[in-house]
DNA sequence: CGTATATTCAAGTGAATGCTTGAATGATAG
DNA sequence: CTATCATTCAAGCATTCACTTGAATATACG
């Protein structure tokens, strides 16, 4: 008995191994990343990270493998998904714990991130209130495509390198709050950035449609 | 902008795949479970794993390069510890993933845990509210020495290896509630089957140290 | 049926990893 | 100072991993 329970003890940390295998390498974690926002097909993955073809799928394989990721096969096109919201949980307890301790990390967030955002991003629960009131224009500066799989609930889409062609489209009066694809998306940084200085008033929305789907609130698509 | 802004990106992800590697081997898990319940030396997780020393060492700077564990020299001793409760956090999501989606996983968790326990569980909250009134006993069924590096506040020490012998230190007539290092270890499941088995009321802590420790449950230690 | 597209498979290469062995540091005790 | 113990360092070996390249499946479309 006491055998056996060594080795399921030592069986099981074989298995949360695999899982930490599964996430241990920078290119997996981007298409993770990617698939927290929404399914999305091999190719557009490919394309999404620059990476060729057959690595892209080999890393899905070895995610799907590990159970972080699931596959649809829709025609011709092999779509993949996150596998369930722990899987969103385990990412954000990573980045939670290369936040508070990695060195590197917290230089490089303080540098690029919080540096560019002198006021307090919004909440999900308090922008999804105040977006229900019609008192702020919610902005997905993500591409179109990103936009068409899955959005906050009357958001608008105005892909960031498109922003500066396509401000009349905003209203001056009402604030923007703009998201993109989570804490780590540089879009919505940006987007702030070219808005206030344009004379609009704009925050981030803390997170991204992560966070958004992980709070429970309601996604759209078209 | 554009460039350093997918510069950053990159980084940030080699980062956190940092923390991904160090978690990615069931020693090094092992030895984080080991640490998620008190601060140990080299010398005491070598006993504890089984591992050679050198390998030990290794194992310990890996992780600690990686931020999840901080060392501490006392003399000829260096004691590890976690870094902090966000890594006790990764280590659940993980093991929740795991649960969730790992068929392996959960094929060994049915067979061996849950096909041992047929009464629920009793959760910390719960138990904290219990013992302070008296109504059970408590019962530790670690080892003398991490019952020592700190304990559930008025917790009986009997490790389960000398159970059968001391039973007669245990009240028949309230209920004991026994727990040891976590909810994958089984040193618990032993000791509520025996006893069962003798006629005691006994069931199970849901998950243990850790756990207690995560829901800021007070923590004695001699 | 044949061609194009999406995905996967298979083999090969250079780099990283896990573990071992034996020696080197550092601190304590006699 | 010397002996001892805990820990770390360094070198070596077998294994695994990431990525590439080129070919094989499989599905859709004309």
């Amino acid at each position: 008995m006491t055998m056996s329970t060594q080795n399921v003890k030592l069986r099981l940390f074989e298995e949360f191994a695999r899982i930490g295998t599964a996430i241990s390498s920078p290119a997996r974690l981007e298409l993770l990343d990617l698939l927290a926002q929404s399914e999305r097909s091999v190719d557009a993955l490919t394309s999404l990270t620059g990476l060729t073809v057959a690595n892209t799928s080999q890393h899905l394989q070895a995610l799907k493998r590990a159970g972080l990721i699931v596959a649809r096969k829709q025609g011709q096109f092999v779509f993949y998904r996150l596998a369930g919201d722990d899987v969103v949980r385990l990412m954000m307890a990573l980045q939670a714990v290369g936040e508070a301790h990695v060195a590197e990390v917290e230089r490089l967030v303080r540098n690029y991130l919080e540096a560019r955002d002198t006021l307090e991003p919004v909440d999900s629960v308090e922008l999804s209130l105040r977006a229900r009131k019609g008192m702020v224009t919610v902005l997905d500066v993500r591409p179109a495509e990103e936009f068409a799989a899955g959005h906050l609930p009357g958001a608008v889409n105005v892909p960031v390198i498109e922003l500066a062609k396509r401000l009349k489209e905003l209203s001056k009066t009402k604030e923007v709050v703009a998201y993109c694809r989570g804490p780590y998306c540089l879009m919505s940084f940006d987007a702030v950035e070219l808005l206030r200085a344009k004379g609009y008033k704009a925050r981030r929305l803390d997170g991204g449609m992560p966070q958004w789907r992980l709070a429970g609130l309601p996604v759209e698509s078209l």
